[in-house]
DNA sequence: CTTAAACTCTATGGTAACTATAGAGTCAAG
DNA sequence: CTTGACTCTATAGTTACCATAGAGTTTAAG
């Protein structure tokens, strides 16, 4: 199959597949006498693989790792479990930020509940004097 | 001061400041005989603002409007408390997106409780078959 | 057979919000 | 007068793509 069916097939954009294969998370395809791209259900589970893992907002990089570990046989999968553990934490680091981060905002919110004009705005007023008490600074 | 009085006293890098500039974040500033950007307290407050602003993650594009209504006298300030709620929702999607994604991602790391090989790795099993059962695309 | 549409190719530039670097100039102290 | 600290501009890199140009290929219709 030529790269608009697996795009088609893994609703993943052909220009996607092409960066893929640039960053070598897809193997270099076949050509064909015309120069096209050919693909079997191989890379279709791949690519599906690939998909999943971005869901999850596993990196690029973090991809490839998983996707070597995955074809050396024998291996031990502790690797993959430290990833796991170390995607877990971040997810939840960021989570702990977000939180914080809308509580402020929603302070901030209510110190202008009505319209007024800009200079008597509580938002630009907090803004522009009051850091807020538990800093929230992200990543 | 200098770029790197600056830079210190709002905790900021000088490369970022010189990016906010051409950002029209900061206005331009003045310039010494031999060519250094010279600045007063006011750049000083404008870029803590600034820097508050990008704590709660606000987008340089959204601050350049919150800049340019905390100038303009006598306006209503209606725009900034609609930019205030419609941030808020973002953050409260984004937490939500997350929580979902730790679950998925929690589940995932119990298939694979102990050490084992790669092939009977449980998490490199469920990202090679099983779609999560809830979706979790993010943005 | 020809032609037009639909597809594919590579290469390049854009996105957000910076960081890092090179290579040159400025300034204060020793 | 030279050394070191600072500043300047311009450019490239980061991440994970999307968009575009300009060219070639394939397929279907006329």
């Amino acid at each position: 199959m030529k790269i608009g069916e697996l795009a088609k097939k893994t609703d993943c954009s052909v220009q996607t597949i092409r960066y893929y294969e640039k960053e070598k998370l897809l193997c270099t395809a076949q050509r064909s006498d015309g120069n096209f791209r050919l693909y079997n259900e191989a890379a279709v589970e791949q690519l599906q693989f690939i998909k999943l893992c971005r869901s999850l907002d596993l990196s690029l990089s973090e991809i490839r790792q998983l996707l070597s570990l995955k074809s050396s046989q024998g291996a031990q999968c502790d690797q993959i479990n430290l990833m796991m553990d170390d995607h877990i934490q971040q997810v939840e680091t960021r989570i702990k930020e977000l939180v914080q981060l809308r509580e402020y905002l929603k302070v901030l919110r209510r110190s202008c509940p009505s319209k007024r004009t800009v200079e008597q705005c509580g938002i630009l007023q907090k803004l522009s004097s009051n850091p807020p008490k538990t800093s929230c600074s992200l990543k």
